[in-house]
Parts: C-alpha cells; sequence; structure tokens
DNA sequence: TTTGAAAATGCAACCGATTGCATATAATTT
DNA sequence: AAATTATATGCAATCGGTTGCATTTTCAAA
C-alpha cells in the first residue's frame, strides 16, 4: 500500500540532467539559478509530487523550525486564545508548534521542558505552572542559547524575555471601581500567590483600598485553585463572612461565575447586595446572569505579539533580549455585575 | 552563547573506544549488547550531556513519530477536551502533535492536510470543517498508506475510520425528553446541515416527533453558524413564531446559552414557557441560569479513544481498516432548563 | 587442545538536502 | 579576438543515527 517509491531531488536532478545541488538552489529560489531551469525544476517537481524531506533538511542546516509551547493548562479559554494567536504567527512564519501542558504541576512542566530541549525546539514559548518556584529547568535552553520567552505567568524579576498586562495596575481598577461603586467591605479572591500574576493583583487591591481610606483586611483575601468545587467553597466562605462583604475582586472569570452562581443561591442580590468584578473577559461573561464586569485581557493579541517577537529573534531581525519585557494594555469592562450607581 | 558543541554518538564511541554502532545499539537497549558496555555506553552519555538526534533517526528511519490532527476550531470546549485526551496518550507514546485548525473553512482545511502531508507526519486525526462535502484533500494520504482517522464530524458514509457518538439516538432522546416534559411545539436550532453530526440529531428529532404524533414543521427549525451573534438571532426568531414554542432542542450549548439569555431578558420563563435541551456538556451548562439540560459528550474520553487507535495501528498492534467505526455512549443530562414536572 | 556455537562488536553504506568552492558557459568590455 | 566579468551549474563533503552483514571474542562442549 505505501510502497509508492518517494521523489527526491535526485530523481529530479536524473529527468533533467542537473545536479542535486542546482535542484536543491532551484527549488528554493535562489538567485544564482536561471529562470527556465527554476521552471523546469518546479513543473517536474510538482508533476513527480515531490515533497521535500524536512529531516533531511534539519539535519544538515542544524535548525528544526519548530517552537515549544509549554502552557499550565489547555482548557481555558484565555489559553486556548492565545495559542490560537500564536498559531496564526508560527504558521505564516512555517514554523511548527509542540503544544504542552503541565496540568499546573512543576514536575510535568519541568519535563516538558526537557523532551522540548531533546526535540530541538528552535526557541520556547510559557506560561508557569501554580507552584513553579524557579527558572532551573529552562538552564539548558538559555546554556545552548535557545531563546525562551515567557507569557502571563512569569518571573517578573528574571531577566528572561516576557509579555505581560500590568496586573498591578488592573487589579488596581477593578478595586476602584468597587469602590466607587460605594462598596466598603471589598473581599478578594485569587490564587496561588507564588504566581505573579495573583500577588500584582493582590498589591492592585490593596494599594486602591489604602489610596481610599480603606483598611485592608487578610481575612478578606481568599485563595484557591480556581477549579469549579473551589469556587463553590470560596463562594461559601464569603457567605460566612460577618460582617458580609459588599463586594469582590475574583481573579478569574469562571470562578467569578460559579461563585456568584453558589451566591444567589443563597439570596444575595448582585449587584445590590454583592457588586463583582472578574478576570480575563471570557465569554461567560456575557452569558451568565447579571452580566459580569471584568477586566479585559486580550489573549490573541498576546498570542502574536509573543509569537511575533520569538519568530523575529530567531530569523535576526531583532533581539529579545534588549526589549525584555512587553506589557499589553488590559482595561477595565463594566457590566451589571458591579453597576450600582447610573452614570 | 550557543557554542557549545552538540554531542553525537561518534563522540561517545571515541571516548569508549566503541564503534558508533554499538553505541548506537547501546543507548537503545539492544539485546546484542553487553549489559556493562550499555552502562558505561549511558552513564557517559548522561555525563556529557548528550541528547538524540531525531532528525538523523527520522531521516535513516523514515518515520517522523509525529501525528497531525486537523479540527475545526480551537476555542471550543470540546475540542480542547478532546485534544487533551489526545495530547496524553500521543505522549506516552511518545509521539509528537502537530495541531492545525481550520477556522471552519474547507480551503484552510485543505491547505492544513497538504501541510501535514509535507510534514509527513505518521498519521493524522481530523475532524472536519463545516464546509466540507468531499475527502479529496485525504486522498494523499490513502494513497501512501497513511492513516487517517476522523472524529465527531466525519463522513457517516464513507469508510474510513472512525469515532463518533450515535448522534441520531442523541437528538431523538433530547427530543423525546421534551416532549415527555409535556413540550407539544418543539423548535430546533442547529448548524450546517451537511454536517452528519447536525444532519443526525435533526432526524432523531423528527424520528422522536413522529413516534410521538407530532408533526415535524420546517418552520420550526432554524439553521445558524453557532456564533454569538447568530445565536441572539436564532432567539429572536424563536420570538417571532406564532405560536411561540414550548421548548427548543439546541445543538451546541454556547449557543443554547446565548439563545436562553436572549430569551430571557424578553420574558419568557424557562423552563416554564420554553424548555431548553442543549447538546456537548459543556461547563457553561452549570453556570448559566437555570442550569442547561444537555447531552454528554464526553471530549477526553473521545481523544483518548481516537489517540490509542491511530496508535495501535501504526504499531501494527492492532488494524483501522478492520474496525471502522467506533461508537462512544452519550447520554441525556436533565437540569433545570428542561424540568417541568417532578419525578 | 580443538571445535562449534553463541554473544558482542565493527564496517560501511545508507537516508536526502545543503553549501563552500571550483568550474564552465555566456555576456561584456577593451 | 582576447581579456574580464557575470551568470549558471557541478563536485563532494557534511549533518548523525541506523542496520544488514561480517568479523571478532567468549565460552562451553568434544
Amino acid at each position: 500500500m505505501s510502497r509508492e517509491k518517494e521523489i527526491t531531488i535526485y530523481d529530479i536532478a536524473r529527468q533533467l540532467n542537473l545536479s542535486a545541488a542546482t535542484v536543491s538552489r532551484g527549488l528554493k529560489d535562489h538567485p544564482a539559478i536561471n529562470k527556465h531551469t527554476k521552471k523546469k525544476i518546479a513543473d517536474l517537481a510538482h508533476k513527480l509530487g515531490y515533497r521535500t524531506n524536512n529531516f533531511a533538511s534539519n539535519l544538515r542546516k542544524q535548525r528544526t523550525n519548530t517552537i515549544g509551547v509549554i502552557v499550565h493548562e489547555l482548557r481555558s479559554q484565555f489559553i486556548t486564545s492565545v495559542l490560537s494567536g500564536i498559531e496564526k504567527i508560527t504558521t505564516e512564519a512555517n514554523y511548527d508548534l509542540i503544544i504542552a501542558h503541565s496540568s499546573e504541576t512543576y514536575t510535568k512542566e519541568a519535563a516538558n521542558a526537557l523532551n522540548l530541549f531533546h526535540k530541538r525546539v528552535d526557541g520556547v514559548i510559557a506560561s508557569l505552572a501554580f507552584d513553579t518556584t524557579d527558572l532551573a529547568h529552562f538552564e539548558p535552553f538559555e546554556k545552548k542559547g535557545i531563546p525562551v520567552i515567557f507569557f502571563d505567568r512569569v518571573f517578573e524579576q528574571s531577566d528572561g524575555a516576557k509579555v505581560i498586562i500590568n496586573n498591578h495596575k488592573a487589579g488596581y481598577e477593578a478595586t476602584t471601581h468597587l469602590i466607587e461603586q460605594g462598596c466598603k467591605r471589598i473581599a478578594h479572591i485569587t490564587a496561588n500567590l507564588k504566581r505573579n500574576v495573583y500577588a500584582e493583583r493582590l498589591k492592585g487591591y490593596q494599594q486602591a483600598l489604602a489610596e481610599h481610606g480603606l483598611k485592608y483586611n487578610d481575612k478578606y483575601v481568599i485563595v484557591d485553585d480556581l477549579s469549579e468545587e473551589a469556587s463553590i467553597l470560596s463562594a461559601k466562605k464569603i457567605l460566612a463572612m460577618r460582617p458580609l462583604p459588599d463586594g469582590i475582586f475574583i481573579t478569574n472569570d469562571f470562578c467569578a461565575a460559579v461563585c456568584m452562581q453558589t451566591l444567589k443561591e443563597a439570596g444575595i442580590r448582585i449587584p445590590e447586595d454583592i457588586a463583582i468584578v472578574g478576570f480575563n473577559n471570557d465569554v461567560i461573561c456575557k452569558i451568565i446572569e447579571p452580566k459580569l464586569s471584568t477586566i479585559n485581557y486580550p489573549g490573541i493579541e498576546i498570542g502574536e505579539i509573543v509569537a511575533r517577537n520569538l519568530i523575529n529573534h530567531l530569523q535576526g531581525d531583532s533581539n529579545i533580549h534588549l526589549t525584555n519585557t512587553i506589557i499589553i494594555k488590559s482595561e477595565l469592562i463594566v457590566r451589571a455585575s458591579s453597576l450600582r450607581k447610573k452614570k
């Protein structure tokens, strides 16, 4: 069944009475090759159903034209948006993608990194797992000069390249908005504070409170893992608080949606009793009742920018190590879940 | 920076006074190699930081250990679940994955197929775009004996391998459930009827109506593209129907969620005025108010089964062409959106 | 000690595209 | 027509692992 012989440049060369070198150059539009020769080569290649052998080519060129992507989770609207942006750019530039996910564990993340290293990817794009506390598993890449670029979940203090939003500012704006809507006791539901994104948002939340003369209270900060079960638990903790909070800034839309639902079931009116702001601008925001205020975090753009930068670096058009941090614009989107006052 | 020389089996061979052949065999645990020699090779390889060169290996072996996946859309809960299942299995079996998405267009799907063909994937997993009406773009694979296995969106009449659910039965059960809840005028919102999944569900819907003595009415069937905008329009069409339907079977949860919301805004009570059943069992079902009844379509399992079958075939453990259709169990999940009667 | 078989290892030809350098051919200048 | 310069093409080594077959080593049986 698979007995058809593969066509190589040697077959083409023989039939046209040329050398393999000429065919190779002709196929990739080398300037030294005559136009007519190129045409003949291209025509015959097409006729014979020639397909280039990337392994031979990679072997010789010592490059793989492959980019590795490590994400913490696949089943997330935000992440798939980012991936879709990355895919668009890398495909255009003729790079392959190997996508690996760590399911939020350091161990799998390190294993994935090692695997990509052995696969000899030309570059890596990564977003860190919950419990990753060092970048040792990325050192082999650094030693070999293989560029690694982080997005979203990063180490802000490291000097690696990264694409992020200003999480501090986003947290500040979300909280300030709640204050402006008249909230006095604002809770915050977030995730593992080892991760920059959550730590920064918390700081923004704290700063907003401070600037508006509200006292920061540990008890109003809940850390969970953003799963459905954890979100229900978090909502129950909120319900048990005395006095009850009148506003919550939740670091993730899905988590916010689940909380909202649990609160509603307990008879809380939103936004009248408790106003809520989420994070990410997931499609879920517009489906839940009332619609969820949130921070718009543009996944596709992030993906495109990350990929573009990596590829420019690989092609020598720019250097990642110079522009070490890129900050993408994010903004507050106000919807019904937090809107108490008419404008 | 990237000046460190790559270690090859020749380096190891030289240092141990062995031939490259022995090192090659030793590294892959060939039975003809002495245990002690193997140990020495493995130790030195590790010490020198040797990493195998897959291109050289692939070039020689004429296999890529790569599987191509073509899906119609990345940003879908169902699809990412499937991908996550595929990824699990292929990673365990040490295969790489190239993921391409067609954005629901035949043109991109064909381009992706061609690309994967040129990349010489060992096998292909695919789910078709809305407007794909033939499988001509998969012929090159067939000619070369490269296995292609379809899931979800397939041509049921083709004799290619496929993994699906019984869409006819699912449509029948969803509709029958609505009838049992007392619905008399049941509408159906679906997508491009060229796609088996939607065509079959429609047939199931029709059969259920017929068996329960309800007349089938063209006007109650709306075809859209499942986008947010289209779903809102569909809901408006429902609202304009006279008499108003009292039940809707919607072929996709996201679409159902958007419709439900639009209907609610128009003052319709769910399930009292209109009962609704969706499809897929997306997380969204449990977040929307009232919770959405749906058909459970287990993405991860589908992905695992598809991948497992393909890999078994590639490794000669079984033959895809023999077991040509695999039907996965799906089932109705009843939630508040369709529950009118107490049990 | 000799012999035969089993166990280990080596030889060398692949796989197919790339590329620095040399050579041949054509076009241009003197 | 000879010399000079472009323009085209070819030669051959290279990338690194694999594998059929030959050769060597080891070890038990004769």
